[in-house]
RNA sequence: GGUCCUGUAGCUCAGCUGGAUAGAGCAACAGCCUUCUAAGCUGUGGGUCCCAGGUUCGAGUCCUGGCAGGAUCACCA
């Protein structure tokens, strides 16, 4: 049993023996000691008074004695006001040093057979233009969330949703059969994603020209936007492609694959990947049909012009159009569609979506659909809502050029690394490929961590010049901590020092016991971060434990202690930090190198 | 206008279901490498926790009302 609930067990038994009276397990609040006081951890006792009828001083005192007497680990106490300050021994935790290297897998909970399955869709990209900052929030987002529930004991399919039809992707085509001259990501050597994106912006500056020359003509903006030429090929390309037109039908097939290649590239580099791919082209026509189901069971109306809605006025919502006059579908029909064939192919426990905080009113209605059609997850789906991210000079705009790409940021870090890294000269020794790797994880440490350590919820400000810092509360230092210890460890070995399996029992420094504190908080970060879908949580976490680490790293030698006991204990401490660390990191999608 | 989210140091952010004197990093200044990696450590300065009420032993945290910023309310996705 954990420390906290062992506390509060016999605080609630202290209280029906003390006092006759009873209190509520979870009315006992534990929590850990402020740095001024003695002790460890601290029982907060005004909610006892009631029940005590005595002073706060009093009732601590009492319940102090209680558990020093009846509790092995509570070795001493004191009261302050209203708090009960705990003394724990030194045995205990010794005990969670060794709890915790017995178990690779400290802090996870085992994934079984039993275990709930939870779908996770993140990325879901448009197949028009490469990926840039805000997919890479997404992204980076839901690939930790996959990793955190994962830890807490959920079976994790990760999912992506390609939205690989429709006027966008139309717009690339029609641009490129106009201007592109035959140019393929082979014939001009670059990334396919970028190439597709190359002539989505060109479609757009062409389109803008024909309506200013329409305007200057004497339309209105309206009738410029409707009537321009382009506008028009591309939505005569749509309806080709809805009739599955042959040559547009392979134009459209070639150009996706361009991006598609694009996008594993970029997927590869940022380290995230997918467990089952659906395509939006394959679940449209299936909303459609679930749409139409929905029609004839009652669940929604149709109007006379023949558009489908769903009138959610008794959920406080509005009417929501699911199918248009001319019986196309919209977004919302795709996502039904999408969600019936994943309703199909797995038994889906929890459903999370991974999508921006623009869509909060989307996935309340499409939460409010799901539940009327019959999915038994639709009703409390979760929509991982994030924030935007910013960028010193405002918003990113595409069209204004102001988008940071997504592979030109990752390129960019990863040449700061191999910069910093060669000034500082600690990779001697190292293959080519082993620096370049190192740097690699450096970069991408940097990037992960600077986006994953603020709350998801939160709008972000993504600045260049911060991300890329290497000091203070970044991914580098958590991955140089964890480098240092590695250090320490090889040495040991050259040195014929033996790290033993179970830490021998010392009498622990204040610096080591805080240490040691923050070992056993790790399965509680895990678990308040898959409660609140939140890497941040650990982010912060792991922050906290290497700062920790590196203040006992100046004050206590480890290689030179004299006293052997003494050495292996630090040792093996040092060792369990450097497993937390990686396990915490890799929760977060970062790898931490041997050396850097 | 309706709904939702956010507001903490000059800047970027923590602050667990209400708990003790609100914490980090960056930036500034001052120290620490013949000693296990200085991408580190130590110290100094820096606050009306947006404002006003309320709830109670106790509020940055909960409630109400303002103010400011953002999102959304399409036969766009």
């Amino acid at each position: 049993m954990n420390l906290e609930n062992l506390i509060k067990e016999n605080v609630v038994k202290a209280i029906s023996e003390l006092y006759e009276g009873t209190v509520a397990e979870s009315a006992v609040q534990v929590q850990k000691t402020r740095k001024e006081f003695e002790g460890d951890v601290t029982v907060v006792v005004f909610p006892f008074l009631r029940t005590s009828r005595k002073s706060p001083e009093m009732t601590g005192e009492d319940l102090g004695k209680y558990l020093v007497e009846r509790v092995d680990v509570v070795s001493d106490f004191n009261v302050v006001k209203g708090f009960l300050n705990l003394v724990i021994n030194e045995a205990h935790w010794i005990g969670v040093l060794n709890d915790a290297n017995a178990n690779p897998e400290y802090g996870y909970t085992k994934v079984t057979e039993e275990s709930p399955l939870a779908m996770i869709e993140y990325s879901s990209p448009n197949t028009n233009k490469p990926l840039h900052l805000g997919h890479i929030r997404n992204n980076l987002l839901g690939f930790s969330i996959s990793e955190i529930l994962k830890a807490n004991g959920y079976k994790v399919v990760k999912t992506n949703i390609v939205n690989d039809r429709g006027i966008h992707i139309c717009k690339s085509m029609v641009a490129w059969q106009k201007w592109g001259e035959g140019a393929t990501p082979e014939s001009t050597g670059k990334k396919g994603d970028h190439l597709v994106g190359d002539f989505y912006v060109k479609f757009d500056k062409e389109y803008k020209k024909e309506i200013a020359e329409l305007m200057e003509q004497g339309m209105s903006k309206e009738e410029a936007e409707a009537e321009a030429p382009s506008i028009k090929d591309a939505r005569e390309m749509l309806r080709k492609w809805e009739a599955k037109d042959p040559e547009v039908y392979e134009l459209w097939r070639n150009m996706n694959q361009w991006v598609y290649d694009g996008f594993d590239v970029t997927y590869k580099k940022m380290g995230v990947d997918f467990d089952k791919i659906y395509y939006e082209s394959d679940t449209y026509l299936v909303g459609k049909d679930e749409v139409m189901k929905g029609l004839d069971q009652g669940l929604f109306v149709k109007h006379e012009d023949g558009s489908v809605w769903a009138d959610l006025e008794s959920e406080g919502l509005d009417q929501k159009i699911l199918l248009r006059s001319d019986g196309t579908s919209v977004y919302m029909t795709q996502d039904i569609g999408t969600a019936k064939l994943r309703f199909n192919d797995y038994s889906i426990d929890k459903m999370v979506y991974v999508v921006g905080n623009e869509q909060n009113y989307h996935f309340q209605v499409l939460s409010i659909l799901l539940d009327k059609l019959g999915f038994k997850w639709g009703k409390d789906l979760y929509h991982f809502s994030y924030g935007m991210v910013e960028l010193p000079q405002g918003k990113m705009k595409s069209r204004e050029g102001t988008v940071v790409d997504a592979d030109d940021l990752m390129q960019e870090m990863i040449d700061v690394a191999r910069t910093t890294s060669q000034e500082l000269g600690k990779l001697e020794g190292y293959t080519e490929e082993q620096a370049e790797a190192t740097f690699e994880k450096i970069a991408l440490g940097a990037l992960k961590y600077f986006i994953l350590k603020v709350d998801p919820r939160k709008n972000m400000l993504f600045n260049p010049e911060e991300s890329i810092d290497f000091n203070g509360n970044t991914g580098p230092f958590i991955q140089y901590t964890y480098a240092r210890i590695q250090s320490v460890l090889r040495k040991a070995k050259d040195a014929g020092i033996e790290v033993p399996e179970a830490a021998p029992v010392v009498t622990p420094s204040a610096k080591e016991i805080e240490l040691l504190k923050n070992i056993s908080r790790f399965p509680v970060a895990i678990a308040d971060a898959g409660k609140d879908y939140s890497p941040a949580i650990i982010a912060n976490y792991c922050y906290e434990l290497v700062k920790e680490f590196n203040q006992f790293y100046h004050g206590h030698a480890m290689l030179k202690e004299e006293n052997e006991e003494v050495r292996a204990f630090r040792l093996v401490l040092a060792n369990c930090v450097g497993k937390v660390v990686e396990n915490g990191m890799k929760l977060l999608g970062i790898l931490v190198p041997e050396r850097m």
